[in-house]
DNA sequence: TTTATTTAGTGGTCTGACCATTGGTATAGC
DNA sequence: GCTATACCAATGGTCAGACCACTAAATAAA
């Protein structure tokens, strides 16, 4: 009774015990596992039982399973976490306040890292795609997956893929929601120009203004709701 | 070029349908769903395919097998995919340092959040929490669980939930480094007398003062790596 | 009513077969 | 000798059917 809460699956133990082989090897993104047969050669088990553990193993991003190929080692994520983070998202919608104050948070903190990690191209990178925004907002378009691409370049430019990661799951979900009732011409207008104010501060290493333009720029999201 | 990313196995497919139908039917944590047999029967694909769709949604606790009885829609619980994934973590030094800068960002915003929220309740808790924490410190002990409730308390009194569960995905993960090499009682001392002053400042609401004892209570951290 | 037993249904594991994709190799053509 | 093509062996993907192990609920016994 003391030991009960360890259900063991065949499949479990055998996941176990393959990412014991990982450590074991030290093994890195990329590198190649055993087939499917010499695991079923080397552990006893049934294929049933491999191919169970290993496409759990791939559902968490712990390998990476190419047919015809082989299987390898998958690089370490967030995703899985996240994936089933915004799966239970999606039953209630009434987040939405979290959401925006979560995000304002994750906005002026990436405004900082990026300052702090401070590589040019990243900038050059969100000029242009607030170039393009113009561009489509001068055509009366929504200018949707240009204005994420720019703050995920801006995430980007943390050089924190942990952090690009986390703020990617709630980028993506604004995404959605903007899709529905995109703002009108002149607000987008505004926001090219306060993107612009951003970039040019973030340039200045201007770690202060940086955050006020982008608190600005995202006020607007707070009495949305 | 955009599709071409996505590897269209039957299994990943399948679990996609079982998650469409949880949310579609609304279905909560503990509800049963249909039988291996009615989803092979409904989806018409291989047994083999659906148990391998349900393992992999069970890894990531969407659902809970449970032998001889049934299929269950699972809890929003993240910590077990989390033991999963993070296993190899602690080998990416980079993955650390990113992990540590993310942390702060959470921590120092959780700061500006919980003043803005303001529920002395909380900070009473943290309080509470600190002092147990002292008490296990007197007795020579290492106080990990005291030191991770003070925190997770902290994300609570954000008010926001979905912050909360973001940030105890960070959080959790350094629980478990801690508990590897836990600090000297000399260190453990001072967190107590830094949580102190991070509530008093909280209390205060002074939030550029909570957020500068925040930043003396992390540092350490970034220089551990 | 309470307890023990049976039973039907469910998930767990195994086997063996065949298909689909991939990467490298052998071959043909230049 | 080099390149392009065809081929092949290995690997993962899917399927079908069988049998075992476990659970909960129906049934029988006390």
């Amino acid at each position: 009774m003391l030991n009960s809460s360890e259900k063991v699956n065949l499949s479990h133990i055998v996941s176990e015990r393959i990412k014991a082989y990982i450590l074991e090897k030290d093994m890195r993104e990329g590198d190649k596992l055993p087939s499917e047969k010499q695991l079923i050669d080397a552990l006893g088990v049934s294929r049933t039982v491999v191919r169970e553990a290993l496409k759990s193993m791939e559902m968490l991003g712990i390998v990476k399973i190419k047919t015809g190929d082989g299987i390898y080692v998958g690089g370490p994520s967030l995703k899985p976490i996240l994936e089933q983070v915004s799966f239970r998202w999606q039953q209630d919608e009434r987040k939405m306040t979290e959401l925006v104050k979560t995000r304002r948070i994750l906005e002026l903190g990436a405004v900082e890292m990026a300052i702090e990690h401070y590589d040019v191209a990243f900038l050059d990178q969100m000029d242009e795609w607030n170039r393009r925004m113009a561009e489509k907002v001068d055509r009366g378009l929504p200018p949707i997956e240009e204005d994420l691409a720019f703050h995920e370049t801006l995430f980007r430019a943390t050089g924190n893929e942990t952090y690009l990661e986390l703020s990617g799951l709630i980028s993506d979900f604004f995404l959605k929601i903007r899709t529905l009732h995109f703002d009108s011409v002149e607000s987008s207008r505004k926001s090219v120009d306060e993107h612009q104010n951003v970039t040019d501060a973030i340039r200045a290493k201007d770690v202060a203004r940086a955050k006020r333009e982008m608190e600005i720029h995202l006020a607007p999201l707070q009495k949305f709701i």
